[in-house]
DNA sequence: AAGTGGTCTAGACCACTCC
DNA sequence: GAGTGGTCTAGACCACTTA
């Protein structure tokens, strides 16, 4: 339990009094000065040191801990946290919107759709009963116009009012999930696969090519709502993200 | 501008009363009932129905408007905004850890190491300058003995002080420079490849499978402190992240 | 018993922006 | 000008945990 000097605590006038103790406190933090186990200065000390009251000291010691960068406890006070488990944050955009930000001209065609129960094939690859009614979609899209990502996707007649009757051709599906459907959870997997022949004609790649497989599943409460699967080349695709330990930067 | 019936806000007086009036919100604009767009009414409304304070309602309001579920601006008041452009987290484990949760036993070997100026061709994979004094590893990581990931690895001399008295013979490199190094700022990037000859005979597969290749950088402030592209064979490896459309869940 | 953080109040003043 | 949110204060009481 490492003693903290606590006139290492500098305001610098810049916005709300609240986040200037942030920044101070955090920047004690991250640069080191303060590494983890440190004893924070309780509340009360800040307040007679800063000259702010309790309320505006604890909004900012509130707001690092939810950060993740200090731990608190009654009585026994506060600490600087050790650094998490790191995590890796990418956007998912609608396809539309990823390849307009390439700056190439965006198309999609749909090869394919069919509404009712499942085969059996595609109810096992979407892990889905048999019983269930859906409207199970390929969609080919296309970047500048040559072939970008081969989506197959299934719409839950249950969790979708409508979707019977909207025939896909103005918006992609995708998109018009966005507006037309509710979710609260989702799920992503990420992983490689070598293309199919039947998808490789399709995506204008060599049979056994490396892609990346995106699997996403949404539900709203327990009801399923879509299940995609797309298909990304790998020689034209690649996920990035950026941030700190502590979250976005 | 739809409106929105004030006794919609219900409380359960389950938990601090900001918490309850943040849930009662936070369940009408995901359930639906206050679509993207509604008007939330102001403080002063919620205060009188709620018979709080008004610093208490707007600690609610607050944090609802931090997690993205509504946009308040003076003047014009509160309203649900529309749900944000979706992403997807993956925790980045260490791989020790990863195989652990697996329930396989985890080993590595640190399969060469060379200090000093980088090749011009690991230097150019890595996007850094042959001037730079760097450490240059490749370890493989093994669960229940099967080679599991392929690592190769730049640690920069300058942004890991004592990196050079190091032998990782106790620890991964990974997990070593969670323990001794500080970062501030990372980036990930996710795609598929086809294994080459020399990854695939390490990692005991065809040439040509198709692999996850992670690659993530981190720096200090502007110091870069390690690079690192972790080769998972895609028969063994997929990312899964769970999450709602304003975060974990 | 006492130190710490968690919550809440009543009121104040200010900043922004629409009318 | 007036309605809205943003910030801040001074004080209070409570809950938890350790000494």
């Amino acid at each position: 339990m490492t003693e903290t000097r606590l006139d290492a605590v500098k305001l610098d006038g810049a916005g709300p009094v609240y986040d200037q103790i942030r920044r101070a406190i955090r920047d004690l933090v991250v640069s080191g000065a303060w590494p983890p186990g440190t004893s924070v200065p309780p509340e009360h000390a800040l307040m007679e040191q800063l000259g702010a009251s309790r309320m505006t000291v604890h909004r900012a010691l509130v707001q690092l801990a939810r950060e993740g960068l200090i731990t608190r406890r009654r009585r026994s006070g506060t600490i600087v946290a050790s650094p998490p488990a790191s995590h890796a944050m990418f956007d998912i955009l609608s396809i539309p919107e990823e390849v307009r930000r390439l700056g190439q001209h965006y198309a999609y065609a749909i090869l394919s759709r069919s509404d009712g129960r499942p085969s059996a094939e595609v109810a096992e690859r979407f892990g889905i009963k048999r019983s269930e009614r859906v409207a199970h979609l390929i969609v080919l899209h296309r970047a500048d116009g040559k072939p970008h990502v081969l989506e197959e996707r299934i719409i839950h007649a249950a969790g979708v009012p409508g979707v019977g009757e909207e025939d896909f051709a103005e918006t992609p599906p995708g998109d018009w999930l966005l507006k037309h459907s509710l979710w609260s959870q989702a799920e992503h997997a990420i992983s490689a696969v070598g293309a199919g022949a039947e998808d490789a004609a399709l995506l204008d790649i060599a049979e056994g090519e490396p892609c990346l497989l995106v699997e996403r599943r949404t539900w709203n409460q327990a009801q399923p709502v879509t299940a995609v699967r797309l298909l990304h080349p790998g020689s034209r695709h690649r996920f990035v993200g950026r941030f700190g330990p502590y979250g976005a930067v």
